[in-house]
DNA sequence: TGATGATGTGCAAAAGATTGCACAACAAGG
DNA sequence: CCTTGTTGTGCAATCTTTTGCACATCATCA
């Protein structure tokens, strides 16, 4: 009753063939002639024959798979990148294996493994918001399987990286609240370790300077990106004599939290005081009072620039030396 | 310098022994000695000796591999089961593969296609909102791929499901409108060919019967899902002489849809128009005026349900014929 | 001492696809 | 007629792991 998937082997029989001759047949070897081309052809397509991935990865040494991994599904910038790096990678005959580290170091330690495990061709990485070190991602370059970062990439390695001129960002986010005669800006950022961290602050500490604010230091927080952590640096910033009268936070996300939190204090928020975000995901767009703008990341974009460097990793071994680095530009969107 | 991962033979021959020892040593097979098993299992440990999935799947025609197909990774209903799915299978040494039918019933055929290809051991799908017919999932059966529906299940199929008590939600919420004195109620139904429209309908017709109100035809609206469709539905019932006083929608995200239509056309949605949708996700949580009451679907549980049958299909292949169906209890939540 | 049983290990085949090499058939040229 | 070249196909090894069978060693018992 239960049938199974269509071998070389089924194929050669029912045609009195050698299995090599329908092997060298599928894959148009010049020595076969163009009628067993095509008796072959045609009873393979007739059984869905489909080579069997086993046998491919004894042979050539590649699963055609390739895994994702990522903080968190749930959050629509990921599930945004993935939607486009499936789109680039499926055309090409690569299964996307997806994992979620859930910005847990450990995990993402067990997720690699994983990884290996399955035999990915290559990786395309966000590492969580605990990650300090990069020892488990260099065990895959070990093993010659090639890693993509994207978004949120290591601090001061070498390896390839798409990222956003976060810096940039962050500036043109400062400078359209200074416009709007705001002098007294928050920043609740995420995590230290996370190079797009240090870009944002980067980009707040610049653009203090150039538009002669004063960035005071109890401005500033850096939380983990949970609720709960975020929510404690809104009550910090509520709680200071001289409240900021805006707050730039890390992404979409980190503003819902703050923004929640202020409502419970009794502050409304982009009234009483207003945020600006990174990200712009279409969740905020349901919101009656989103953040008045919020810094484009393009996630979509960046999905498929990070799968279509690796995708070149994978066809061209040597390039595996010289690492890249894509930028994609923000741009700042006003609600 | 690019290592490869290790093989029983790169083992054997560090010990001198046959390939076929370390094999049996590694299973703990009762004929090898103790002393030649810790030997094996050492070295086997330090070189990470992990099996080459290609010569498992050869041998025990295993891929320790689970599809997920759904609609949509970006709604936070699958995300949720996504990871319950993941935390089930993990354990239990099996990958995930995750693929998004993006409510196409094109695509939903050829990611099955592709599933075939990379020979999962089992799927666990939602199907998408353009499906009326199950033959391409019958192809899975055929191969002998078992394979777990859930939330959106089919119709008159038989097949292993794991669904709400939609009908029972719907009823309650209707029964929590009725209490409030409302009598006008409409609905923005999902589209007809899915079981769970089915039941939101039924629960909506049986309550009005049961609570003596009249449910107009023209209160009943049903799309596909889609921010255009549903905001199409939710302009119909604004425009009706007699405008529903509450409406009744398919999930979360229809409400969302719904609620931005409302204010496009200048009414306060759960001011001047109530809501009470299906799904109760954490995104409502950040809306200052979310739906008043939603019917908890319990997301991540329907994922470990469903993962769980399977996991009890794979172990027993006698189970595969009579069909299981699980409902889980929804739950009125009022916010 | 030779038979029996227990214990530990190795050989070889099997799964599916690819590929270097060998071989057969045939035509053309000397 | 024999050589050379071309064309089409098959054989067998290879990748890794599992497993039935065979074999060797040793102890035990009649």
């Amino acid at each position: 009753m239960q049938k199974s998937p269509a071998t070389l082997k089924a194929i050669a029989e029912q045609l009195r063939v050698s299995v090599s001759t329908v092997s060298r047949a599928l894959n148009d070897h010049p020595r076969i002639s163009e009628k067993t081309k095509s008796r072959v052809k045609e009873l393979a397509e007739k059984l869905h024959y489909v080579p069997n991935p086993a046998a491919l990865l004894l042979k050539k040494n590649k699963t055609y798979t390739i895994g994702v991994l990522l903080p968190f599904l749930k959050e629509e910038f990921f599930s945004l990148a993935i939607s486009a790096i499936e789109d680039t990678l499926m055309p090409e005959d690569y299964h996307v294996l997806i994992s979620q580290s859930r910005d847990s170091l450990e995990r993402e330690k067990k997720m690699i493994e994983s990884f290996i495990a399955s035999r990915v061709d290559g990786l395309i990485a966000s590492v969580s918001a605990e990650t300090n070190h990069y020892g488990h991602f260099k065990a895959l370059e070990e093993y010659g399987i090639p890693v993509v970062f994207f978004d949120r990439v290591p601090r001061n390695i070498k390896c390839h990286k798409v990222r956003n001129s976060v810096t940039q960002g962050a500036k043109e986010a400062m400078r359209f609240l200074v416009n709007k005669g705001v002098t007294k800006i928050g920043l609740i950022n995420g995590p230290g370790n996370l190079e797009v961290s240090g870009e944002r602050l980067n980009g707040y500490l610049e653009a203090a300077m150039e538009f002669g604010i004063d960035a005071r230091q109890h401005y500033i927080k850096s939380g983990n990106l949970t609720r709960e952590e975020t929510e404690q640096c809104m009550m910090e910033l509520l709680a200071l004599e001289d409240r900021p009268q805006a707050v730039l936070t890390f992404n979409d996300y980190v503003a819902l939290y703050a923004m929640s939190a202020c409502r419970k204090a009794g502050v409304e928020p982009n009234k009483d005081i207003l945020f600006v975000s990174f990200a712009n995901l279409p969740i905020t767009s349901f919101l009656e009072n989103p953040p008045i703008a919020s810094v484009e990341q393009f996630a979509s974009k960046m999905g498929a620039q990070a799968a279509n460097l690796l995708l070149k990793c994978l066809q061209n071994q040597e390039s595996e030396l010289d690492y890249q680095e894509i930028i994609i530009k923000t741009e700042l969107i006003i609600h």
